[in-house]
DNA sequence: ATAAAAAAGGACAACTTTGTCTTTAATTAA
DNA sequence: TTAATTAAAGACAAAGTTGTCCTTTTTTAT
């Protein structure tokens, strides 16, 4: 469904949110080792985060590395996947039609539409802090 | 969603499944026209579908082309997924998980099973007979 | 038989994705 | 102030995707 770019993007913010913070930040290793992601890859993949948005932080030098903003955690998966470039996926005609539409519909059209808006929903509505949230309660795995 | 390659193969299949017969081939640049898709590359992705299991039916020389036997119709897109070799996504985890399920859930498993139910029946009720049924019936278009 | 028409098959090129490595810059601790 | 630590940035490479073109093979019509 996804690119492997925007797979480890997704796991390593979550990642972050759930084990680092301003007085604990994450060095790469490590957070490439949490989510089972190849190390250099996750860097530049963390970069296209901190960035612009600067979704995520990150500090250089001794005890430096990555955290996230305690406001941050109020942004959704739809942020990450916008951010990474896929965010149109969630838009698009699943046969790829330019202008695939109400009027102008795909033979798939009618049935996907439902599933388009769930997965809307799904990414829209699990914010960062509500995943961390659910990590804490039950077991969930990020490998 | 899927590769460009996957999107130009399911509207070929309905395209030829529709306009196409045993006494009414269609040639290459006819599909590609109707399709909106690059004509070689286009060949390249009918060879998958012809060659291992003859999906569709492609005939050489004067008045050659493709065209669909009728047994195939009951066929569904999950069938050309599979065919193209991007049936797993519908297995697949959505964070790209090798090891998610229901005892080592990703945190998006419990939100994602059932919308992935949807895509699965979707693509599994979808025939290709019905596709070209419905296509006659409403309007739908393949561009 | 021969010529024309069509797909098959192979080679190739541009671009993207994935991944690695090296150098540079920033920061901290001593 | 210096050395160590860490991310940033850039170069690079391998593999996959998308797309094009050329030659060969098969088939049909004349």
């Amino acid at each position: 469904m996804f690119s492997k770019a925007t797979e480890y993007a997704i796991r390593a913010v979550i990642f972050i949110a759930q084990k680092g913070s301003e007085e604990h930040k994450l060095a790469l290793p490590e957070i490439a080792e949490a989510i089972q992601s190849p190390p250099f890859f996750t860097a530049k993949i963390l970069q296209k985060l901190t960035n612009g948005s600067q979704l995520i932080q990150s500090v250089r030098g001794p005890n430096g590395g990555f955290y996230i903003r305690p406001e941050k955690l109020t942004w959704t998966i739809r942020e990450i996947l916008n951010l990474m470039g896929e965010g149109e996926m969630l838009d698009k005609c699943v046969l790829g039609l330019k202008l695939c539409s109400e009027i102008n519909p795909c033979p798939l059209h009618e049935v996907y539409k439902p599933i388009k808006t769930q997965l809307n929903t799904m990414f829209e509505n699990k914010s960062i802090g509500l995943l961390v949230k659910e990590m804490e309660a039950g077991k969930f795995s990020l490998i």
